[in-house]
DNA sequence: ACGCTCGGTATTGTTGACAATATTAAGGTC
DNA sequence: GACCTTAATATTGTCAACAATACCGAGCGT
């Protein structure tokens, strides 16, 4: 069960953090239709706070919610999927380039200390594909973040990657070139240590447009289904 | 006072929508500390409804909530604007490109007609800025649907247009160059017409970034304050 | 036998009261 | 006189009961 972030600072931010992992992780099935008193019961919740953290849930897309009808999880689909990375490659682009141009050196270090402890899990091959989703997930927040662009990063961090997490737990959906994907992290990094915005950014595209066309691939294999 | 949208679903979204619209036209004026007790009174409203309305558009970055300390309304500076406008350009940009693969004949003669009305309307020079204004949302909002990407047009007109709105209200920053929006606008139809989606993407870039640099500009003339 | 209407039931939406916490001001001490 | 401590207050967070509405099944009519 998912459990409640340790200390959230009230009791609907535990609520929208329960919510939200057990609609992410799969917990919550697409398009399940769940009524409020037996979430209340799932989470240890009251109904108060329960409908304050639907409320943010249903405004960020997780869920749909008619009048009287109850909550049900958001179905989702391959081709969704695909937009969003066409989203995130614009979005993540402009990231890259503001990142390039505003990012502290001590953060672009960091970001390269990042990536080798990510080679080093990735050679060691432990807990491969879960540490490999991570580490992704580690190096696109911190050149979210490093844009200094507060309303980017707060639709990147708290919308898009909350998004393609679910439907990648989904639809299991891991990237699945651990490899490749490292040397073009690498080569975004050098970009954006040498303070070239534009080719930090049209990395940046090419990567995920990569990460776009391995799903659209899988898609043609029939692994996945529109 | 910002009245409810007519016939709102429920007290919630009626909520919703009033202080929706009194902080984007400013009727909450910026970094205003306000109980939620007076919010009541003010809308006709209960705290509970007034409570998730206020937990949605936290969520959407519109105020800024600290537990047992009250909602303030989201600070502004012109820096912010500009950066809303970073990422209208690519999102945009990239909203254009999609439509011009994926709107019906249809709908881009409506588009082409919406515009005929805005040239008329900017001739006659009648109620200019306001009609300005809005032909422009008219304009941007027909090709976030038109691209056919949900999440897409989700972010570009539930959380960047209100952004956008608020910041020009609040800094009293109205595009002020009509017949030259008015031609790029005319030149992303054709193209879109042309289902030329990549020269759509560029022409509406270029768009953006103009009025960008127009926003620069001013604050270089002193007229806004960073 | 099938469809429609109507009422019961369960769920959601709303309300008001209760409890917990941050702010504010006053008082005391250094 | 300035700073810290402490208590009163007002505001927020939470809870449980009430009202309104949609869903579901039975009864009736065709």
């Amino acid at each position: 069960m998912a459990e409640a972030t340790l200390q959230s600072q009230t009791r609907a931010d535990e609520a929208f953090d329960c919510l939200q992992t057990a609609i992410v992780t799969g917990e919550l099935g697409p398009g399940e239709k769940i009524g409020e008193l037996e979430l209340c019961s799932r989470f240890n919740l009251t109904r108060g706070p329960l409908r304050e953290a639907l409320g943010r849930l249903e405004s960020r897309g997780l869920l749909v919610r008619r009048p009287h009808a109850g909550v049900k999880v958001v179905s989702v689909s391959a081709s969704e999927l695909l937009e969003l990375y066409r989203i995130r490659e614009v979005m993540e682009g402009l990231a890259a380039r503001q990142a390039a141009e505003r990012m502290t050196d001590e953060e672009i270090a960091e970001l390269q200390a990042t990536l080798d402890s990510h080679e080093a899990m990735i050679e060691q091959a432990q807990g491969q594909a879960y540490y490999q989703a991570e580490g992704d997930y580690d190096f696109h927040h911190r050149i979210a973040t490093g844009s200094r662009n507060a309303k980017l990063a707060q639709m990147l961090l708290g919308d898009l990657y909350y998004m393609v997490r679910m439907y990648r737990y989904r639809l299991s959906t891991s990237a699945g070139r651990p490899h490749l994907a490292l040397g073009e992290h690498r080569r975004i990094v050098e970009a954006i240590a040498h303070r070239d915005g534009e080719l930090a950014e049209f990395l940046m595209k090419r990567h995920i447009n990569a990460a776009r066309q391995n799903i659209e691939k899988k898609i043609e294999e029939g692994v996945l289904t529109i």
